[in-house]
DNA sequence: ATGAAAGCGCTAACAC
DNA sequence: GTGTTAGCGCTTTCAT
């Protein structure tokens, strides 16, 4: 077994309280008794257990994080971003991923409660009926939602506006003449964020006076493939839609390199528009447009807005807020001018 | 405060330490004891709290993970692979980001250390000479790099074999007719892989009578854009190499956005050949040729490998050992034949 | 099958 | 400024 206080207090020549005491507040403790002990910890390799101190103290100055998958560049940014806010403020970050899996929520949840991490930092399927965000709720455990925008019900978020950011993007393909705009997504139900753009792009589409065809349905939201049949509506140039806009970065890149494989040229033939603002995006040739989110950020925010959770639990009192970040639409070359005449 | 097994011991009128056996070993008790437990549980809603056990059993079922940084995709599914193998085997995965620093590297360790995390699975700046590893080592911790693939000490990693990968590579290069084969990498001094892919190239070159210029290191191991006096290189056509192969995939999707910004075109003007096989790479066009690694099934096999040597320390006297993970070199469009009479 | 009690490492009264 | 001690939640010996 590795040292404890005792016996680096033993080693001193101290009590133990001295010696926690130098290792909490060193004022507190002369000074020839702070050189003993600073020796003796030297000697031993003493390093304080946590363990110990939280049990304690009944905090654990770590938080836990709850996403989907760090496949998704966004997440892992988001995590990223709360790793370094956390970092700065001494919390350590505990990880799980849930792999778009709602049953997988309440177990990961479970897990880090008994942890007694001191807060929760999460993604949902779906922010507005989440038995997880329940327990968490009744059990009064601090926690903030990230890229969930709860709609019915007021629970502390940081995301962009969804329904805006996708309305936004839209309009600019409306504006630059497209009228058959297709929106490409993963499974809804896996994700309201997904819905809540969907949200956004029909109600642009019906401001303009322009339906909205049955948005494509993709089974997964990374990486997914275009069936044959979806396939098959590409081909024909005149079922074909001017422009798509995707429900995430990720599908948008798959659905280019889709097109391309069956010789259409994004964007001459097709445009395509993305949702998150990926760094890779803007590599890309031609660069994607997307209508960007600060997922670095949004992390950041999160973390910072659990830890005044977390040490100021009477302004807890004051209603759980969603916290909106602002969006850019960026513009690349994946989205041309649509000419109605040519 | 929540409840401990003591409130659910009175409330379902029997001792804590029946309370203990339900839950750790169920059969051991009585069938009406272990009912009346479990309906104090659930009256309570009692979650058992891993610091009372993790503090009584030195152990905490619990890995932590320090990388560079997210920012970089093969780092995000690394861990991504950690976490879930991790999660298979109810372990619970403690993340921290050291953006390269080695001086980070050391302070991320002893926090980990503080929580009493059982083993650590890392990426250092430099395998060789890490006094961090030599903590680890000198205290017994398990722990597992990834990444790095140390060359004159014996320690346990898992990695694909840099050097020989980076040789692949070029070999190919050379082997469609490019003799001007110019690296661009972050900077060694970080990153130990880097300097392996370096000694990988400058040996195929070497075996080919190939001359080898001096590679061009740039700030950032992500995202880096060129300087003014590298473009001014690649803008003379007579100074141009015909080929370029990065350290990694980002600068070379880095690079690429450069050339194409000063008209160059890939791989007409320059091939561009990367390192890693990050997934978006497929998706780009032209596709990213790169020597593919499995980040995902490194991140797998180093958590399979920590957690073995956790729970059977005594195999830990077994020499400590590399770990080589195949590599493959993915060809795409952004690197062509380079035909010496063109 | 069950209970009593010790102790994991630490902090915070409390006493001096 | 320092020591003594109780106790955080839990597991586990040792009795019974």
């Amino acid at each position: 077994m590795r040292p404890s206080i005792k016996q680096v207090a033993l080693e001193a020549g101290v009590s133990i309280a001295t010696v926690s005491r130098l290792l909490n507040k060193p004022d507190s403790v002369s000074i020839d008794a702070a050189s003993k002990i600073n020796q003796a910890i030297e000697v031993l390799g003493f390093r304080p257990n946590f363990t110990g101190r939280n049990l304690r103290a009944g905090r654990s100055r770590t938080v836990g994080v709850v996403v989907p998958t760090l496949s998704n560049t966004v997440f892992a940014q988001c995590l990223q971003g709360v790793e370094t806010a956390a970092r700065q403020r001494d919390y350590s970050v505990m990880f799980t991923a849930t792999e778009y899996r709602q049953e997988d929520e309440s177990a990961a949840v479970a897990l880090l409660l008994a942890h007694r991490v001191d807060g929760i930092i999460l993604t949902v399927t779906n922010a507005d009926a989440s038995s997880t965000l329940d327990v968490l709720e009744r059990e009064r455990i601090p926690y903030v939602l990230v890229y969930n925008q709860p709609q019915q019900t007021a629970r502390p978020s940081v995301s962009v506006d969804n329904r805006a950011a996708a309305h936004d993007a839209v309009t600019h393909l409306i504006h630059l003449g497209h009228t058959r705009i297709q929106m490409l997504s993963g499974q809804f139900h896996a994700s309201d964020r997904a819905l809540q753009r969907y949200h956004g792009y029909q109600q642009a589409m019906r401001e303009h006076g322009l339906q909205a065809p049955t948005p494509i349905e993709i089974p997964r939201h990374t990486y997914a493939a275009l069936s044959l049949e979806h396939l098959q509506i590409f081909r024909d140039p005149s079922q074909r839609p001017s422009a798509l806009f995707c429900s995430n970065d990720l599908l948008a890149l798959s659905v280019m390199r889709d097109l391309r494989a069956i010789g259409l040229r994004v964007p001459d033939d097709v445009s395509v528009m993305g949702f998150d603002g990926i760094p890779l995006g803007e590599l890309m040739d031609p660069m994607l447009s997307s209508v960007a989110q600060p997922s670095e950020q949004i992390g950041e925010l999160a973390l910072r807005t659990l830890v005044h959770a977390i040490e100021e639990p009477q302004d807890g009192q004051a209603p759980a807020s969603t916290q909106l970040l602002p969006h850019t639409v960026r513009l690349g070359g994946s989205v041309r001018t649509f000419d109605f005449h040519s």
